[in-house]
DNA sequence: GCAAATATAATAGTATTACTATCATTAATG
DNA sequence: CATTAATGATAGTAATACTATTATATTTGC
């Protein structure tokens, strides 16, 4: 799987970006340290700015990349979906029962990444912390359905649908398999969150993970 | 139930302002036209100072109430989970079998809001859409925990839980009633923003609502 | 009814943000 | 080796997110 990912390049949608950031020495310590730097002091304090004096370069260079720190953040989250969907198709190829390739999937995306799998400047460990901390931002906006309309979302939505498809795989006569599939995402993330900063309104802790949760969720619901 | 509310006041907590501004004309003007201007603009376009010239006041006078437009969303979001609660225990009053409680508690947690119905200077259709587009903002931050500390995140919690005992009340077997009671809370929100602007990853649209869709899983997962 | 206290308005000022523009320097490529 | 492209340095702008000060209303307490 690792020497699979090392040859292949996770795509993202071109208009998110000025100049493709992987090209580049610079456009790779830009995306290496901003996912050091989020992480660190969160969206709102990250600056450009400090981005430059992190990686020893100048503001001017970075926004030849990215226009701004919103779309840094849409390329970023993006390329996770990107690399979740990889994960997701990857590790359910070939598995015949849709219940074992449904629970399978969940697993995949409700799980906390916990090992930098893809040896890139890309550490997916750090970038997971930023999607549960940062990842509604990029589409909390008032402009949403323009940047929709451009197709940064596409990545995000076609993890969703997959997932759909191995629901309706399973149950194809259960009534809403998308809502259930972006509740799951969404969802999972979210437990993650309040696993985190407000344990008292999630039971998911040390030992039960937000994967059990709606993996018992999910086939009480289709069976 | 109109009547009752107008004689009763929501209560949020104390340090999220620096001035109540339920006491003062001022402060009346400054939540009835924030909700206003926030869901026009969106939050982050809006400042105080722009609210300042819309309620023909000035930039300094609103600091007096809310040391910042963080706090001030604080305020709304926490003004809102309160009147939330409201409902719910007004309209799950007195309802004897938990299966009848429950479906109203989902009903009323997962309805969009259509109707101002309480009649003060804070419109509750708006702030509902509000909530939506951008309540997840105030918490996704790096001062979460410490804000959490000072009590800011009670009423949001309170409802949480509540919804989780109506949950163990038709189950009390069921393992994850608090994370399930989150996840209709939060999932719900969601459900209306993918309506409003993804509508490819839900199921919901004009006939199917939120509702429809977390009072089926719920009671599946319970059964 | 007036003094004192309080609330609001007006103005100014600061550090930072989120950029854009220009020009110099360095590195890559044909 | 000349041209082009990439990066760096510097400067500048408008807006943001405040704080501070002083002036002017308004309320309230006696």
């Amino acid at each position: 799987m690792e020497n699979l990912l090392a040859n292949l390049k996770i795509t993202v949608p071109e208009k998110i970006y000025i100049k493709d950031p992987e090209t580049s020495d610079l456009g790779r310590r830009i995306l290496e340290h901003s996912i050091q730097l989020i992480d660190e002091i969160g969206l709102e304090a990250f600056t450009f700015k400090k981005l430059g004096q992190k990686i020893g370069s100048n503001e001017s260079s970075i926004y030849r990349y990215f226009e701004s720190k919103h779309n840094l953040l849409l390329y970023l989250t993006s390329w996770y979906w990107a690399w979740l969907e990889y994960q997701l198709v990857l590790e359910t190829y070939g598995m015949s029962r849709p219940e074992d390739k449904l629970k399978r999937a969940i697993e995949i995306v409700t799980r906390r990444v916990k090992q930098d799998v893809s040896y890139t400047f890309i550490n997916e460990v750090i970038l997971y912390r930023i999607i549960v901390n940062e990842s509604s931002k990029s589409f909390l906006t008032k402009e949403v359905d323009l940047e929709n309309k451009e197709g940064y979302f596409v990545a995000y939505k076609r993890i969703i649908t997959r997932l759909k498809d191995m629901i309706s795989a399973v149950d194809p006569n259960y009534s809403h398999p998308t809502s259930l599939a972006s509740t799951i995402m969404e969802g999972a993330l979210h437990q993650q969150f309040l696993r985190d900063h407000f344990n008292s309104i999630t039971d998911c802790d040390k030992e039960i993970t937000p994967n059990a949760f709606f993996d018992n969720l999910v086939f009480k619901v289709l069976s």
